[in-house]
DNA sequence: TGTACATCAGTGAACGCGCGTTCACTGATGTAC
DNA sequence: TGTACATCAGTGAACGCGCGTTCACTGATGTAC
């Protein structure tokens, strides 16, 4: 899995062979199948992998307490530092979320869901959603995960000064966002 | 390149073989090297095929006055039109936005950029901007050009109801950002 | 403590196949005089 | 109107190569008695 990984900083997975995922590893083609029944198989091994890091991740974006200000910049930084741990991970998801091979991308897809479900119910603890209907709180979770999704892909393949300017930009749009929510019931 | 957005419906562009695509278009091997130099200069001219059609959309969803509400169930409606109508383009770009094969990616990232420019002049024009910083009305035009290829993206691999749910959603998605822009300088 | 057996990750050779690329070619269409 | 030549999309055969998959195998580690 790992050698798949380090293949897939460069292409996506429909072309990854089998062989080349084997010779990266050191080990010979047959090998292959004393783990995986086909690469399909190891690229949802993968999806799981990925996400698992992904979802710790979600959690520590909402855990904290505070002021909106606080919890963006705290968010963007978490962000931020777990694209840098998990580089590989973050490129996988963003090249296949959307990528043609469709069991990657279903299991994708239904990871992110859970992942929107919990940041709905996050927000739905929050005193700025008291009166809102269940769909607005889950359109706007969908919002964040997306928003998330796409910094996380920015910031993958982005340098140094790079992750600067797309963090500032998130943490803006984020802040947009924020006061679209407190004029929501409002207006 | 008809052949190829085809043969794009169910693989994403770096497994694509070059006589996958003569014999889906039924010519030679060969006949390739007649058009293309390669594959990636097929992909890059698929890119442009692509944002040229996508183009005229975003003129579109922007060309409208009215009242905000309005004008986000337009741009909604433009979008689903356009979806509807150019698929295999929607998908593509989707697909290969963060797709392994670099010049494919550099080249739709490239007509996302010159997007995100005419949304900023578009917004630039209108009276809830008049005090904005450049920065700050480039920020909110990324956030549309994004959330419009996401939400693309998603119609496009719709039935007719999810087609549905996923405009609705965006028309929410699209009002709660324009409330948080109404108040961005106020707060 | 020693022996016999089971499990299992990894090997290396072999298979048939489809790949990308090249080559000299054909034949239709356009152009100059 | 007729003739000679240029252009150019498409052909079909051939090449060497790497692919995914299979097979009987090896040898290390764990387990039962």
């Amino acid at each position: 899995m790992d050698a798949a990984l380090q293949l897939l900083e460069h292409q996506s997975f429909s072309s990854l062979g089998m062989r080349e995922v084997t010779r990266e590893a050191g080990m010979s083609p047959a090998g292959f199948y004393r783990h995986f029944r086909d690469l399909a198989d190891l690229g949802v091994a993968l999806v799981e992998e990925a996400l698992d890091s992904l979802h710790a991740m979600v959690r520590a974006a909402f855990a904290e307490q505070g002021d909106p200000e606080e919890l963006i910049d705290h968010a963007v930084q978490v962000i931020a530092d777990h694209v840098r741990e998990h580089r590989a991970h973050v490129r996988f998801i963003a090249r296949e979320r959307f990528g043609g091979v469709r069991p990657v991308r279903e299991a994708i897809d239904a990871e992110l869901a859970r992942f929107t479900d919990e940041v709905a119910a996050a927000l739905a603890a929050q005193p700025v959603s008291a009166k809102w209907s269940p769909e607005d709180i889950r359109m706007v979770a969908q919002l964040y995960v997306d928003h998330m999704v796409l910094t996380a892909a920015a910031l993958q393949e982005a340098d140094a000064e790079g992750e600067r300017r797309i963090a500032a930009t998130a943490r803006r749009q984020l802040r947009l966002i924020s006061l679209g929510r407190h004029h929501w019931m409002a207006d």
